[in-house]
DNA sequence: GTCTATACTCCGATAGAC
DNA sequence: GTCTATCGGAGTATAGAC
């Protein structure tokens, strides 16, 4: 109480100072452990590695994260969220219904290739016994929500015949998914929209109305 | 030169249980190691852990291995000489062209989904510092080569358009990985045939003609 | 071909001084 | 919030007796 008469607003900014310190240390943590991953694989991560690379003793991270899977966690959340921005932002520069499916796919597909260890963290589970947090989670299950409401555009605009409802989703889920994989294990140093296997993704979506065919006017 | 006179006979009887029994041993090793890939993923594979499910010490399996990356380059060549054999016996089962590569794959596809830890190993390179030697590679290639050979006569028949021989073979590929992909990640115990992805492969592929037209007769 | 013993390296996590 | 020290455990691999 009687410590110091600095006054309320050098206490305040003293205190915004350290928490946004803080959240930097949280943020370069996160930083370099997709680094790590990125060399040594999504399980190569250790808090052992990202301390000597953050210049510091392995104990002193505990005092960010209380346990490895605590970090696999975070990286999971902001994975999942910057996957679901770059797919907000691609959607919207295409017009609605396939068109902004395609360009929303394409910057999506754009950020797992630059973000490929992630990527792996994110879809496809490669390290035991980490399950996501249910808030970790949230953004993959809006992801998949942004999906199918362009396949309900799309139907709605006369692209699409209505039994797209049901199964159009899971084929367009089926499309990016199977072009990454290609990609990322055939030819994982090339960009979106160079090699054998991104190029086609465009081509694939065309299919989906001889798929799903609107009735004819 | 001059310790037993059993005879030919017993010597090579000898040898060959020997090396028959030496054989089984490296089976059951291979067959235990992908035990423990299933249980603790492709990454959780160690020798200690194999040792122990096999009742002896952990340095007793260096006389059947002289590394642990020997044991995963037997598993990619086992995984993969299986996923060729599944796809010749589904692809016998076919007319030659589309009917022919979609029976084989489907049986692929049923291989994969029995056998998911060999098939992560397979198509995903989890493991890092791992890479296949090339007898482990080869039957990866023919796989390739043999889909490769199913489009050539789906063209000859008139089922696809010439321009399919330059990229229905990669596009194929997505389509089964894609599949196979979502499957493993989000339905990893339902077999093939069921859920919600697999059920959707037959009539991806039937999209092929409509992406490679075959001209009119 | 099996064992014991061991060298070596690494990791996650905690306790407690500063 | 950083450090040192430490516990407890795991793994790969080798040496050498039997």
């Amino acid at each position: 109480m009687a410590e110091s008469n600095a006054g309320d607003e050098t206490g305040r900014l003293r205190l915004d100072r350290r928490a946004r310190r803080r959240q930097e240390t949280t943020e370069e943590i996160l930083d370099l452990a997709t680094e790590v991953m990125t060399e040594h694989g999504v399980n190569g991560l250790t808090l052992a590695e990202v301390a000597r690379r953050l210049g510091v003793q392995t104990p002193s991270l505990y005092k960010y994260f209380p346990s490895i899977g605590a970090v696999y966690d975070a990286l999971f959340e902001r994975a999942a969220q910057q996957n679901l921005d770059a797919l907000r932002e691609g959607m919207a520069r295409g017009e609605p219904g396939l068109d902004s499916l395609t360009t929303g796919l394409e910057a999506s597909g754009r950020w797992v290739l630059k973000n490929q260890a992630l990527a792996q963290l994110l879809f496809w589970r490669p390290v035991p016994n980490f399950e996501p947090s249910p808030a970790a989670f949230a953004p993959s299950k809006e992801i998949a929500g942004i999906q199918q409401q362009a396949i309900v555009e799309a139907v709605t605009a006369g692209q699409l015949g209505p039994d797209a409802f049901e199964e159009a989703g899971y084929m367009v889920a089926i499309l990016i998914k199977g072009v990454l994989t290609q990609a990322m294990a055939n030819e994982p140093h090339l960009d979106w929209g160079k090699g054998r296997y991104t190029p086609l993704f465009p081509k694939l979506l065309k299919l989906l109305p001889a798929a799903y065919p609107p009735a004819r006017t």
